[in-house]
DNA sequence: GGACTGACAGATATTGAAATCTGTCAGCTG
DNA sequence: CAGCTGACAGATTTCAATATCTGTCAGTCC
């Protein structure tokens, strides 16, 4: 008899089955027949198609997360650290969309499903600007005052380069100009930028 | 016996027929049923339904330049007319977008559909930009060594706010001090940006 | 008896034949 | 004879019949 099937064991044959279907054709039969059993067994360890869809979202953005948290270095400054993370999301954005275009489309489709996932994905993302910002501002580096705005802020002023809906402006060879004039644009603003109150000041 | 057949009454009615059927739907047959022709006349006029569908978009993109030029004020900073275009351009494309959603997806569809549109769209807007960044520079409101360059940060930097691709964003509550935020952040910048040379330095 | 199967109902997707549309052009019309 | 028509060929879209898929569950098998 085989090894009992597991959730994971569910989620690596997805995987594998939407890389190789793409998001459109790949089924929950597909799957099972991957893995050698019925379908049917497949919805003991998820309710539903959305669901399973979902846990291999998650799962392809929680190592995204890991490894933009690794980025960062305690000892450079922050604008650095800032420049550096920001300069890895889009290269591991840009990479993984030419490298394997098809795989990306499928995470751009899944990431879209759901309200929840981006939702999850830009706030842990967010968090980690929010860190390096707060870094800065320790230091008289960065001025603000307030962090999470200012975050999003930066979040929001480089959509264009993490963005899935701007990947086909990924492949313009001045790219990487646009990305240091965005940066550089950023940063400065960062070392002086005093946001007014969203909701009224004297 | 009617009027002769001018271009102008053809794109009159194209836009008409658009607005009603919508891009997918909307064919040069109901363009000329509704201008009481054969459809054969309207290729004297448009050589094919692309460059026809090519024209109205130019007609309705022209209108926003002339708009947003007239947004500008002589006598104010250029701080103050920066974001004054920023914000119009913002709440010109959200309130295409929430009052006639319909419209503004076909104009969308359309922007799409050409390369030579949206560059065309969006050289003159950067341009319009870059002469509100020129005049800071004079004044020494702003601080930079590449005007073109940062214009096109500020309008990259600015997507979110107005690439159609963000439009479902537009309907947040918060969005209005989003935008706030990424205008300040981006109008500290300028006051301060020497972005390094694209090529290199020494 | 807990994990799995496979048959089933309703929902969704595929397919190919029929209908419509695009773009052309010879000829009509004022 | 300049501008328009309408019939036409090939490309595209529509639509309905057919096939597949999702999600359930009574029953099978260690």
């Amino acid at each position: 008899m085989a090894e009992a099937l597991t959730g994971e064991a569910i989620l690596v044959a997805t995987e594998e089955v939407l890389r190789r279907y793409g998001p459109a054709k790949a089924t929950v039969v597909d799957v099972a027949k991957a893995l050698g059993v019925s379908h049917g067994s497949v919805y003991r360890h998820f309710p539903t198609k959305a669901a399973l869809r979902e846990a291999v979202t998650r799962r392809w953005l929680d190592a995204i997360h890991v490894e933009m948290e690794s980025v960062l270095d305690a000892e450079a400054s922050a604008a650095d650290n800032l420049r550096a993370w920001l300069q890895h999301l889009f290269d591991r954005k840009r990479l993984s969309h030419v490298d394997e275009p098809e795989l990306f489309a499928t995470f751009k489709v899944l990431v879209s499903e759901s309200r929840a996932i981006p939702e999850y994905h830009i706030g842990h993302l967010v968090g980690q600007i929010a860190r390096i910002i707060s870094a800065g501002v320790e230091t008289h580096e960065f001025v603000t005052d307030d962090i999470q705005r200012t975050a999003q802020a930066v979040w929001d002023a480089t959509q264009v380069f993490h963005h899935p809906a701007h990947a086909q402006e990924w492949g313009n060879p001045h790219i990487q100009d646009a990305f240091d004039a965005v940066v550089s644009l950023v940063v400065a603003g960062l070392r002086y930028n005093r946001i007014p109150s969203a909701t009224g000041d004297a």
